[in-house]
DNA sequence: TTATTTTTGTAAGTTACTTACATTTTAAGT
DNA sequence: ACTTAAAATGTAAGTAACTTACAAAAATAA
């Protein structure tokens, strides 16, 4: 029983290393799924402007053996997906399809972190933040920073006291101001960056419990307590974001709600006077998200 | 998938009535599913000992145009069964439970969005924000806040000029500086707050172009020159973080993706840039994401 | 600039699907 | 039981589609 290969993602993978030429089929490929699961070789050819022996070519740079394998793989693709993200989409205009593109590419990734979840690391880590008395997100260069931000932004609603740095000094410092039953969580996609291996160091010499959300087997998981490691394959396409952000946002997302479920009484009461208090501000009685 | 027709379903309702030598074909088919989607019309001619043109008329009698068109949809019905049967849903533990309910509500969310999203709004942003001299973000809230922080973030590596703030007084400064050729991008999922309002009234005033991230018909929306609306009803369980965040990240993704194609020459020389003051400072050279 | 490697398209080659037609089988009528 | 017409089937020719070899063009390195 052989299992069903996801086509497009291997696509999606390998996006951005294509030859000139082939990266041309790549991205019809991407932006019309459905026709292209139904074109022949020919047909994909001539909309994407190449000859057939190119597509052929693209074929195999993505590991299939030819045409007619790729044509069946991507037909199942396709399928799988369409049980997804339901209705037959009409990609006609240019940004429907770039939509499309996008959240697909999304959608996809959420799925292999899924599938890399390591679900005890999860369940520890709710623990731990669940019982936690502070928690400090770090986390450098944009992205994490980011991240670290939307963590703290989370778990303050939660009525822990939460807080998210991006500069490396005051990281350091940080950590060295940390005890017992604090938490140093530390976000990095590449889990080199000395500034968090360094306050990770200093926070576990002083009691505090190390969290990262990191690369699968990159320095920063080893050295903490607690790591929840992702192997995403960033996109090479340099015109395309990657999607990983979004997907360490979606877990941190993941521990928020996990922790809010175990301390349920402390949640509510936090989070009904953070809604009054914008009641009180905007007039606006409805429920809606707590903060914009 | 253009029409969900299940093959097998099909077989198996014409299952019977087929002529003698069909009906082989028909019960090897049946009996090996996974065995036929992968067999040529040949191999599974020999396999169920009749002519290959009796295989090709089997195929036309459960409608199918011809052998071609039957082993797609034969592979299509195959990898969408395979899902449910030898899926990878095992969700034991509890924290699994809580990964596919969270990730789940973001599939579902961006669904939702991609079905609301106005193609033309978006064209219209992604060729202003291409074009733009300089773009300044604009939240209020945690949540919108980091989303306004990830677009500047994201913008910043096209290299356009790209800012975010989140201080409703210097959001109005801010507005008053603006010039044609500028954006002014607020972000907000109530479309409410004052400091928005206000700062996309004094940017228009100013000539710059004022863009819109909100809810579908709020004052923001109405008052900006391009709106992206959208009407993603807030989960009522308080314990649940909302995935509109994301789904708004996910949009600026969109909206980053579609300027970078409209300006390759400006993108691929800026991220260069980056990519090597990068490599300086990690000495990794190899594709890793811009920015951790 | 030149040499070398990589990439690409053309065209020939091969496979595999499709169709026409003759043969066989089946079934109904005599 | 025989005849005949209709249906079913296989053979073989036909055709479309995929694959491969090779030479030209482009990109890269020296």
């Amino acid at each position: 029983m052989n299992r069903v290969i996801d086509i497009i993602s291997r696509v999606r993978q390998i996006d951005g290393q294509f030859s000139k030429r082939e990266q041309l089929v790549a991205d019809l490929v991407l932006s019309q799924l459905e026709d292209c699961s139904q074109w022949s070789q020919h047909e994909i050819a001539e909309a994407a402007g190449v000859s057939v022996a190119t597509v052929n070519r693209f074929c195999q740079s993505i590991g299939c053996e030819g045409f007619r394998e790729f044509q069946i793989m991507l037909a199942q693709s396709v399928a799988v997906s369409m049980q997804y993200l339901g209705g037959p989409s009409r990609d006609s205009s240019e940004s429907d399809q770039l939509v499309t593109q996008v959240f697909g590419a999304l959608v996809d990734t959420l799925h292999l972190a899924r599938s890399q979840l390591n679900s005890d690391a999860i369940a520890e880590a709710t623990d731990a933040l669940a019982n936690a008395r502070r928690i400090a997100f770090i986390g450098v260069g944009g992205g994490s920073a980011n991240v670290a931000r939307e963590g703290a932004n989370r778990f303050f609603r939660l009525g822990i006291l939460a807080e998210a740095h991006a500069d490396g000094y005051f990281q350091r410092m940080l950590a060295s101001t940390l005890e017992p039953g604090d938490i140093l969580f530390a976000i990095s996609s590449s889990g080199q960056p000395t500034e968090l291996l360094d306050s990770v160091d200093i926070a576990r010499q002083y009691g505090a419990t190390t969290l990262s959300l990191t690369r699968t087997g990159s320095s920063l998981a080893e050295r903490s307590d607690i790591a929840i490691e992702l192997a995403i394959p960033e996109d090479q396409d340099i015109y395309k974001p990657s999607a990983s952000r979004l997907v360490f946002m979606a877990i941190i997302d993941v521990l928020a709600a996990g922790a809010a479920r175990k301390r349920p009484e402390r949640v509510k009461e936090y989070l009904r006077r953070i809604r009054t208090s914008m009641i009180a501000l905007s007039g606006d009685t409805s429920p809606k998200p707590i903060g914009d």
